[in-house]
DNA sequence: AACCAGGCTGCGC
DNA sequence: GCGCAGCATGGT
């Protein structure tokens, strides 16, 4: 084996891995940000660490990440990782936390804005979580429509506990987001009872019917060429929207141009900053986000933040 | 107890 | 294409 490395079989042996912090990026922040007084289901924040079930192969692997230093320490708690998955984790945790992106240019349009200047300071290396998964980001946003987010948490965790696959460590229960084919086979009477509403339930199931069927997933998006296909290839689908469609599309390909418009939270945001008077001011919204060209879900993402209760900010 | 919530569809113009 | 009613259900 020419190819042979010590330092990798080693890395591999101690199931431990290790990803290098990028500048401005705040661990501390992102996981406050994933606690934020909601319930999700699918990890557990404790002690400064995330613990997170997901599948790579056929087996789930149950990871827990730790700060350590100048970097981000992995371990894996349950399941087996082989060679190749473990720069999949790799990346897959890179991309959850979008350690790629160089922050130094938003914070720069930050600054020369009155009304968020004292967000770089306030928020920094904050990143934008994301939803690596297509299929679980439109369940998560169709669930999330139009009722608030703590009984949409309770949603979509008697989904996730009733059909996504569990595992136990360490007397906590860990959850898989349940696939499409699961999803595919209900009925809108087996969501009813959890109080899915009945056309919450039907855009459900369709839409677990379309990833099953194949006619719609994450690759299918990444090859269409621009921003607009992308959006109508969701769109096309029963029970997404705008807004459902851009959340899906600003959480799973980070895609900046992806404004969730007629967002309440936004729309809260914007007139807690001063930017807008009336929530019916779209032209007035479109000349605020032109400020930010490149930027744009990263300030949704930084105003979502800003709505979080005060007890929560930190000093 | 009214009003709100990280909207969407279908209809009438 | 645009505006708007109706929807469905728990939180505050």
């Amino acid at each position: 084996m020419n190819n042979y490395s010590p330092l990798r079989t080693f890395v591999f042996m101690c199931a431990m891995i290790q990803i290098v912090k990028p500048a401005i990026f705040s661990f501390r922040e992102c996981l406050w940000f994933l606690d934020r007084g909601y319930d999700d289901c699918l990890f557990r924040i404790s002690d400064g660490t995330v613990t997170k079930l997901i599948q790579l192969g056929t087996e789930p692997v149950l990871f827990r990440i730790r700060e350590a230093g100048d970097h981000l320490q992995v371990e894996i708690l349950k399941g087996k990782l082989s060679e190749e998955q473990v720069p999949q984790l790799r990346d897959y945790i890179i991309e959850w936390f979008d350690m790629h992106q160089d922050l130094g240019p938003f914070y720069t349009l930050l600054q020369k804005d009155k009304m968020l200047q004292y967000m770089p300071k306030d928020f920094e290396g904050l990143r934008l979580i994301s939803i690596a998964d297509l299929f679980e980001a439109l369940c998560w946003s169709i669930i999330g429509q139009q009722i608030n987010l703590t009984f949409a948490y309770k949603l979509k965790r008697r989904l996730v506990e009733a059909y996504g696959t569990a595992i136990e460590h360490d007397g906590h229960v860990y959850h898989l987001f349940p696939s499409p084919h699961i999803l595919a086979s209900l009925s809108v009477e087996d969501l009813r009872p959890m109080q899915y509403s009945q056309s919450k339930a039907k855009y459900l199931i369709g839409i677990a019917q379309a990833f099953a069927s194949n006619q719609l997933n994450k690759e299918m998006l990444l090859a269409l060429p621009d921003f607009h296909s992308k959006q109508q290839a969701l769109t096309a689908h029963k029970g997404i929207g705008i807004w459902t469609a851009n959340y899906a599309l600003m959480k799973t390909l980070r895609l900046a141009e992806a404004i969730p418009y007629g967002d309440v939270g936004l729309l809260k945001a914007l007139e807690t900053h001063n930017i807008i008077k009336e929530r019916t001011e779209s032209e007035k919204i479109n000349r605020f986000f032109k400020k930010y060209k490149g930027w744009e879900t990263y300030l949704v993402f930084y105003l979502w933040r800003s709505l979080a209760a005060p007890a929560f900010h930190k000093k």
